[in-house]
RNA sequence: CGGGGCGUAGCGCAGCCUGGUAGCGCAUCUGCUUUGGGAGCAGAGGGUCGUGUGUUCAAAUCACACCGCCCCGACCA
């Protein structure tokens, strides 16, 4: 994309209703902008990094045998009525009448609509066990909307559920997307420790919630060190194998937030083991067994030939707070740090002296040659002035900049810089074309 | 929802106390100069001062009401 036809306004002074790092740089580097309290339109730069996240969060998804639907926001409030919690969700819920005077909802969750969309097709339970998720927009109307998108009143998320015949294989699919989410986040750049949560409303007896370590975070956590460094899950991981002793590895160490924190339990712990941080939540994951599957009476046939009420689970993550975290966990002074794997451009081609013909023609052959090896090119062919462009593109914070000017050239090279650490390294023009047209798998 | 604060040009702000018909910086546009880390000079465009009602000869300025937004707290992916 050619920075001339792009869209992406950045801005030099930071907006004074933002207070957190990641929101101000979200408004400076044009990624999003305010429409109402906790609502926020998508700007191309901000919309590019929700796309890569959500589909990171997708192939791990489907990888741990979930399947994607795609259910509305707008919900009728009868279904709620079944479940009990149309009176329960209180003042949260945004609740909308139509034309005829029907009771809507915009959603805050769907436990109710996929559990009423399983009993409807899901008769047996050879056809067990089911996993569906989505990812769509909810709404929760919050008493006080704060730091951008990080507590937005609507917000996208992904949001699975699944149904088992008994508590055993529940938990086994329990286990299943603790692993995914361990890989998705992980995938992200994100060290995101899972915590002993509190089940809150939502209810259950299972449950853990997946935390990034920033400064920033709203809530207090703390931890066992050893978790911070544990290795990941590998790509091939045997869902269907031993999921048991990774998920024990990681639930045998203390960890917990703020409302589950037991201090005794934690000073137990060695003190260069303990960690005492902030934390943002981006995932939340439950077991809850028959809580919505009695009331709603999503039953199937057991192996006895007798109906069975299905054990179920629910799994949250929160893809548009993830853009604000992921910013909360790498940024300097200057700007934005994107992890490659959700920067919105591969990299950034800076053109310092458009209209030099050699300058733009070794643009050019850079940002066709890396285009067609598949890499996306934020390639920056304006006037402006050095300053300005280095500013701006550090601002958005592209993992690379390749920097191509007059007085380079004429000793036959360009300059790469990386974001993150700074480090320049001078290349030829084919040298680094090299260099970027081959991707990395993860 | 309790407490506090703020709405003046795209962004950041001054002007309000003490009424007299709107200003600064950045950004934008034009010209010249400049050109490897947010340039300089000269000129230009852009505002129903959140909305309504009232007080007054006169309201950005005073009063009342409403709307919106932000911060602290209680609540949450």
């Amino acid at each position: 994309m050619r920075l001339s036809r792009f869209y992406m306004p950045v801005m030099k002074e930071t907006p004074a209703e933002a207070q957190i790092v990641s929101h101000r740089l979200m408004l400076r580097a044009g990624l999003i902008r305010q429409q109402a309290a906790g609502i926020y339109s998508w700007l191309p730069l901000g919309k590019r990094v929700l796309a890569k996240i959500e589909q990171i969060v997708r192939e791990e998804q489907n990888r741990a045998g979930a399947v994607e639907v795609l259910m509305p926001t707008l919900q009728s409030a009868d279904l709620w009525r079944e479940s009990g919690r149309y009176e329960a969700y209180g003042d949260e819920m945004l609740r909308i009448t139509d034309r005829h005077k029907r009771e809507m909802l915009y959603g805050p969750t769907n436990e109710e609509m996929i559990t009423d969309i399983f009993r409807s097709t899901v008769k047996s339970y050879r056809q067990l066990p089911v996993n569906l998720y989505h990812i769509q927009w909810k709404f929760r109307d919050e008493v006080r909307p704060r730091f951008g998108v990080m507590r937005g009143r609507e917000f996208l998320m992904k949001d699975a559920y699944s149904f088992d015949l008994d508590a055993d294989s529940a938990r086994k699919s329990y286990r299943r997307m603790f692993i995914a989410y361990l890989r998705t986040y992980a995938r992200m750049g994100l060290k995101a420790v899972p915590m002993r949560a509190d089940t809150g409303p939502i209810g259950g007896d299972l449950s853990h919630e997946f935390i990034v370590l920033a400064d920033t975070g709203e809530s207090q956590v703390f931890c066992h060190r050893d978790l911070i460094e544990m290795p990941v899950p590998p790509a091939d991981f045997d869902y269907d194998g031993d999921s048991e002793s990774v998920v024990n590895e990681r639930t045998s160490l203390y960890a917990a937030t703020e409302e589950m924190h037991d201090a005794a339990a934690f000073e137990a712990l060695p003190e260069d083991k303990r960690i005492t941080a902030r934390g943002i939540e981006v995932g939340h994951i439950f077991y809850f067994g028959t809580k919505y599957s009695k009331p709603m009476n999503a039953k199937v046939a057991g192996p006895e030939g007798t109906d069975v009420l299905v054990e179920m689970g629910s799994y949250g993550i929160g893809v548009s707070r993830l853009a604000a975290a992921i910013i909360e966990a790498s940024h300097d002074e200057n700007g934005i740090i994107w992890p490659e794997s959700v920067a919105p451009f591969d990299l950034a081609l800076v053109n310092l002296k458009p209209g030099d013909a050699a300058t733009d023609e070794a643009c050019s052959k850079i940002y066709r040659e890396l285009g067609a090896a598949g890499r996306d090119v934020l390639y920056d062919d304006t006037d402006e002035r050095v300053g300005a462009k280095f500013a701006a593109m550090d601002l958005i914070g592209l993992p690379w900049q390749v920097i191509v000017g007059p007085k380079g050239l004429a000793k036959g090279e360009i300059e790469v810089k990386n974001r993150r650490t700074g480090e320049r390294e001078s290349l030829t023009v084919e040298a680094a074309i090299k260099r970027f047209a081959t991707r990395p798998a993860f």
